[in-house]
DNA sequence: GTCTATAGACTGATAGAC
DNA sequence: GTCTATCAGTCTATAGAC
């Protein structure tokens, strides 16, 4: 593995347990056993490092979804699938989703940093509101009417159960929070 | 009001805006007009301080909800003013409930603080339990069946609505996020 | 690419005068 | 209670040798 890709990976790593003003280069040159200034070379400032962050993250996040709509063509399937892989980056109630981790440092972000944001939850929105809209035809979410209203919801409701969750640093609050949402698939 | 009003109002707005990890003395010092060593005398500690903050908006919390309680008898009535009361507390898209804020800063927090933490969720979860138990009974919740699961759902759906208005900088993804949940109410 | 050394600003916290 | 002065440590970032 290269070093940029290494670095990232740790950056990632502490930047989802910390968030973006909770580590430094210093954190990082200290786990990858390089010194702070070669971190430089590969990300000039951290700012840099953020926006590379959150687009490494996003593509990842996307080649998800697209694994997901291989895997099964039923909408309960992929929407527990979708659940299923909040649960799994929370790591045990010790890491959150990315985005989440940088929502609340949001004042500190730059405006790619942002967009990148932005992007990644237009993303998800409109993945789930397209598997929302399955659901209304294959019939295996229950109660399931307004896709776009199911979509904003279920977000929510997945980003808020890591919160929960990691802020007991227990994974059985995620999975309380959700229970409800996954007893309406069939 | 006292100083020591003053400094947990201010710091209480800045936590709420850029995390524990994201606010200094010298931050507050500079927005109410003293010095750092002056809230030095106030708050010997930043993890002192940090312990101020939550117990007195744990409490705040508390009577809000004992308020909702003599507002309305009816369980809908009281849980969208549940809703608005975090829509409200979202400030626009400017800051999040001080728990979110600082759940992501879990790992920087005394374990005093943690149990504060902690607190604020259970005393959460059991109002909106009995508050669902309570729709159960007058049922003007559609499709609520089991109260413990509807309560800790609800409370990572508000959370998780803050947290994504917060990172796109609008309140109307808080309404986008929580209609769902409000157009169930009777 | 990686290092040492360093700059300049900021961090939480303390000592002691008033 | 509030101040100035200061501490030791950290922060992001840069210069320049190898």
């Amino acid at each position: 593995m290269d070093r940029r890709t290494e670095l990232l990976n740790c950056a990632e790593n502490v930047a989802r347990r910390h968030g973006y003003d909770g580590f430094s280069y210093a954190d990082l040159a200290k786990e990858v056993g390089i010194s702070k200034a070669s971190i430089h070379y590969h990300f000039p400032s951290k700012a840099e490092l953020a926006v590379a962050l959150i687009e490494r993250y996003a593509s990842t996040h996307t080649e998800a979804l697209a694994l997901i709509d291989e895997t099964s063509d039923i909408a309960s399937d992929r929407l527990a699938a979708y659940v299923q892989g909040y649960r799994r980056a929370l790591s045990g109630g010790a890491k959150l989703c990315l985005c989440v981790a940088f929502s609340i440092s949001r004042d500190s972000l730059s405006d790619e940093a942002l967009s990148e944001l932005d992007l990644f939850h237009t993303n998800s929105i409109e993945w789930l509101k397209k598997t929302f809209e399955l659901a209304n035809k294959d019939g295996s979410v229950t109660h399931s009417a307004n896709p776009t209203l199911e979509a904003t919801a279920l977000l929510a409701t997945v980003e808020g159960a890591q919160l929960v969750a990691r802020a007991a640093n227990k994974v059985a609050d995620f999975d309380k929070a959700t229970k409800l949402f996954l007893s309406r698939l069939a």
